[in-house]
DNA sequence: TAATTACCTATTGACATGGTAGGTAATGCG
DNA sequence: CGCATTACCTACCATGTCAATAGGTAATTA
């Protein structure tokens, strides 16, 4: 399993502020209470995505949090990075992993490598303007 | 991360053992040696790898351990799925997850539900026989 | 001044991972 | 037979992450 709760929820967030754009701030009483998640750990959340610069948050009565761009900007492979840490399926090709001896020779890295790229040419594919439409954007349904 | 030690050291010894595989029974004292990973770790994988008909194990001096098939008909996402226990991106993919209740309207299952039929087809689409290349069967290394 | 809201720091319990320890059982060889 | 060799078994451990909770502080509005 490769994407944790900590991502999944920072989608559903996006989407949900996404889909109330109009309303100006949104407090996460109103998210958390829609989405059904942990306000306090959706929380934290939403402080590593305002100190990127995906949200703005506004505090006091009045207040809460706003997409700072439209929602065909963000990628979800933007998302996904930032809250997951990687998006690598695994170790050695994270962003900082030490340089391994046996790369030269390895013969599974091309297999990871190209996986690697699959995985994050997909997820950026898609923005969260596609999720708000429940196909997923191409019309087709599993 | 998706893909942890346990999966990338029972391919690295399928590998090791399909290189082999004209030397009857390989003990594991040897595939260690050239694949530098802990032998006592390894021992746990192999029992699995073994009672689930994947490689044939024999006790003793002369014994070890020895593919069950040839190499091209080993698929990567066999033996990862078995050692890793699943290769679904998210939880609620996985093979016996409780039904979720949001499954209906939510809006991010397809996207997760495409990604892991992705990730399945292109590792069942790579065999031992393909790893045993370097650059992984179609003689492009990234 | 009070209510509301984002934001901060710390802690927790559960679990997986990667590995080690110390055996037992089977097999071949001298 | 006895010994070395090898797979296999059970148990344990250290570390880290995940998901969540607790208990605040700071900013903003009414």
């Amino acid at each position: 399993m490769m994407i944790s709760s900590r991502g999944r929820y920072a989608l559903r967030v996006m989407i949900d502020l996404a889909e109330h754009q109009n309303d100006g701030f949104i407090p996460m009483k109103d998210v958390v209470g829609r989405q059904d998640v942990s306000q306090k750990y959706v929380e934290h959340i939403m402080v590593l995505l305002s100190k990127n610069g995906l949200v703005e948050g506004v505090h006091g009565k009045g207040g809460g949090y706003r997409l700072n761009r439209p929602p065909e900007a963000y990628r979800v492979g933007e998302i996904l990075r930032l809250t997951e840490g990687t998006l690598a399926p695994v170790a050695c090709l994270e962003c900082g992993a030490k340089p391994c001896q046996r790369a030269a020779a390895c013969r599974t890295l091309p297999m990871w490598s190209r996986l690697d790229h699959m995985i994050g040419e997909y997820l950026d594919s898609i923005t969260i303007a596609d999720l708000m439409k429940q196909d997923g954007g191409d019309g087709y349904v599993i």
